[in-house]
DNA sequence: AGATACTATTTCGTATAGTATTTCGAAAAG
DNA sequence: CTTTTCGAAATACTATACGAAATAGTATCT
């Protein structure tokens, strides 16, 4: 009888296909990501323990990490707290940043890009069109995953690890997209503001920046795979130029 | 009566000016920058914990942190381990990024700089004058560490958070220092090699890199003190052109 | 000899207890 | 009525012991 029982918590434990401390770092930048913990937001440890139903200890190392990457800051003996939404000057030091490193990559890509780069490349592009078919909201989701997927493997392609991580170290889409949703919460609490905001959501959406920003991609996805280092520069130039006109009303938005 | 006791607990009160996980997180750094854990080496949580006399809780979460610091590689189910020396390759990327990010950090904290900065960076120039009296050994950490400091303050100095963060997060100092130790080692423990070896070591410190090294902080601390951005972005280059010239020897001689 | 089973080691996670520090509200003082 | 002080609850941090699971090495059996 009690054998059974054994049998039946064996069964029941699932097959463990990676460290949980990961899994839950993921989980925790999931719950960043959609808002589940909001910006500014303080985090408990042991909530946050019982509530994804884990010890306290993979839960710190998924903190200590977040906290490296700049995605939670912590206080000694006052705990951890989400980051804020980014500054107006913040979301500018960023696009800055990534005006420095980005056309760099491109220009890099375009000279070493090799056969599997491309395919990576064409299939990338392929799932992009895609994303496109689904409803507004979940299409902003599939458009910011295209696109951090998209400037990542440019990155990669680049040749330069540096690089690539420096990239993704800035976290910057998911930093847009926690941009984005405090737009659109905004628009569900307060009634008052409901005309800006719903223009800056139709604005977005039915002006067809998602479109647009695809066409771009594109026209960057053509010219690296002719291996035209100049005209990737400047195609990926462009590109983060006009990425962040398309989100300065946004950050202006939730900063007013 | 009990004012007075009060007082005295508040007085005896050490506020605790960090958390023990921070003090251990600099205490592992250490001992990779001083080879105390050699490249390559597992890093058992146990061990250490013990032998930095503390429980495993604020171990981990320093593990977890130099991991995404990229200091440390964790393979699942398998343990921590310290990262190997920089690769040649890894080394001519590291320095490439720095040659894409810090010219273009040199400029701006030309264009930027406030009287405070100008204080900082005199004050760090002093530093590194004081550091060449040093004797060889102890004259390649100091001037190691106010190469960091320089480097790291100037990145500040150009008003980017992204570029700083980038910076840092190469630990690029860290990586050299210890390809420098790394040599050292070889010296001692194998005589074959001494002749070479001995060739570098000398190279490096009798033909007066370090001076040399100080000599183009100082250019580039004028130019940026004169607030001449583009002479700042020449200099800056051309320093870190020249700081690769200098340790390339070193990363071959290891990576042989 | 080669496959299998056992054992030892190590990593990873849990549970829990205890200390240190902050927070917050109420009582006391001004 | 405002400010200060005090104390209790909440929370962060550390220590410790144990157990489950995977890896690696060794022994056993056919």
């Amino acid at each position: 009888m009690a054998k059974s029982k054994v049998v039946v918590a064996k069964v029941k434990r699932a097959p463990r296909r990676s460290v949980l401390s990961d899994e839950i770092y993921d989980m925790i930048k999931a719950m960043i990501f959609e808002h589940e913990i909001a910006p500014g937001a303080r985090v408990n440890i042991d909530a946050l323990a019982v509530e994804l139903e884990v010890s306290q200890t993979p839960v710190r190392e998924a903190l200590a990490r977040l906290e490296s990457d700049g995605l939670i800051a912590k206080k000694p003996l006052k705990g951890y707290t989400a980051t804020n939404l980014l500054s107006m000057a913040e979301f500018n030091d960023l696009f800055q940043f990534r005006l420095l490193i980005e056309p760099w990559a491109a220009e890099q890509a375009a000279l070493k890009i090799d056969s599997t780069g491309k395919a990576a490349l064409k299939g990338e592009m392929q799932s992009a069109k895609a994303a496109l078919k689904f409803r507004v909201d979940d299409q902003f989701q599939a458009l910011t995953e295209h696109d951090a997927r998209f400037h990542t493997l440019i990155a990669h392609i680049s040749g330069s690890n540096s690089v690539a991580n420096a990239f993704e170290r800035t976290h910057c889409h998911l930093h847009l997209f926690r941009l984005f949703m405090a737009n659109k919460l905004n628009l569900i609490e307060s009634e008052s503001r409901t005309q800006f905001v719903q223009e800056l959501f139709e604005q977005y959406y039915q002006s067809g920046s998602g479109q647009l920003a695809i066409k771009e991609h594109d026209a960057i996805t053509k010219v690296i795979l002719d291996q035209n280092p100049k005209a990737a520069r400047i195609a990926m130039h462009s590109h983060i130029e006009s990425s962040l006109k398309r989100f300065s009303p946004s950050v202006k938005a939730v900063n007013k």
